[in-house]
DNA sequence: TCCCGACCACGACCTGAACA
DNA sequence: TGTTCAGGTCGTGGTCGGGA
């Protein structure tokens, strides 16, 4: 068996994130030519061209792109080995994580998440970042540790990890009408609605529903968040949709009134999605467990 | 349309380190 | 000391974009 080079290895994984020998050479400190030897030596090995010339560029062949993921892993993997020094304590590790999640979210599970991550690791703080895009680069660069997202993201290595089925709710203000009278879906359509957390799309699921039956509704107010949905509806007579596990603390904390939508509406799945190279971290494990456990908590108060 | 400069990958050749 | 390997410099050829 020909033996591997695990420099050729971690090289690989630079052209192939690169696409470029030039670029490729600087973040490994060669020079243009000499990566490209590297690029030659790593063709013999696998038998294929790897990245072939397209132009000024140069693009992975079919084979590169079906090795990309298995390749990156193992590469950030084999960094991750050499670079860690002396494995602290989860007790004596200092760490802050950025998780991407709605503002809901993290209204709804912040301190749930801080409070078990600090039972097991009190250095540890999170830190939470709204989400302006769906795009997965911000895990591929490490800028983000954990995405909280609503349906899979695309990315061949991203690992994904379901959470929970989220059913939405109504909410409107305490002396609404809707609070005193048993709500049907002609009563729910007839009055103003927010529209929240939908990244300016016109129609939801929602208005699906309601035509299918039918009827329509009119939206009042467009707001960037279910928490913004939430005081519109505490300070107005319009109607709210929001994911339950958002209520409980709602509830209170604004005084509305929450009842179930009248209408044949599906689950919206969350997920956690991680970047491969966190996957065998230990800190990164916890964090994990806490959303996953802070979610579980969720659902039990909720009796599923 | 043609020309020119910039950019890029790569081959040729040389050098230095490691090893038998 | 010779061989091998991985690095460097230099030069070449292909491609692209901008300007005349």
């Amino acid at each position: 068996m020909q033996s591997t080079d695990m420099n050729l290895l971690l090289a690989l994984d630079v052209l192939l994130r690169e696409e470029s020998v030039t670029i490729a050479g600087e973040r490994m400190g060669l020079s243009a030519p000499a990566m490209s030897r590297t690029l030659l030596r790593a063709r013999k090995l696998m038998g294929d061209p790897i990245l072939v010339r397209a132009g000024r560029r140069l693009v992975p062949t079919p084979k590169a792109l079906e090795l990309k993921a298995r390749i990156q892993a193992l590469a950030d993997e084999a960094r991750s080995i050499v670079h860690s020094g002396p494995t602290a304590s989860l007790a004596d590790m200092r760490r802050t994580f950025t998780i991407r999640a709605d503002e809901s979210f993290a209204g709804a599970f912040a301190t749930k998440i801080l409070d078990r991550l600090n039972e097991k690791a009190p250095q540890m703080n999170v830190r939470f970042l709204a989400r302006p895009d769906e795009s997965v680069e911000p895990l591929r660069e490490g800028s983000v540790d954990l995405d909280i997202v609503s349906r899979s993201m695309a990315g061949p290595e991203i690992k994904v990890q379901m959470l929970d089925q989220v059913k939405f709710v109504g909410a409107v203000r305490a002396g609404h009408v809707l609070a005193r009278e048993k709500i049907t879906a002609a009563k729910f359509a007839c009055h103003k609605h927010i529209s929240s957390g939908r990244m300016g799309k016109p129609r939801g699921p929602i208005d699906f529903e309601l035509e299918k039956l039918g009827l329509s509704r009119t939206i009042g107010l467009w707001v960037p968040s279910f928490f913004s949905a939430l005081v519109a509806a505490a300070t107005s007579d319009l109607v709210a949709a929001v994911p339950r596990y958002f209520t409980s603390s709602a509830v209170s904390l604004f005084g509305l009134h929450t009842f179930r939508i009248p209408l044949n509406l599906e689950p919206v799945t969350i997920f956690q999605v991680w970047h491969p190279r966190s996957d065998a971290d230990p800190a990164h494990r916890l964090l994990r467990e806490c959303v996953r456990g802070a979610f579980k908590e969720k659902s039990l108060a909720f009796g599923r």
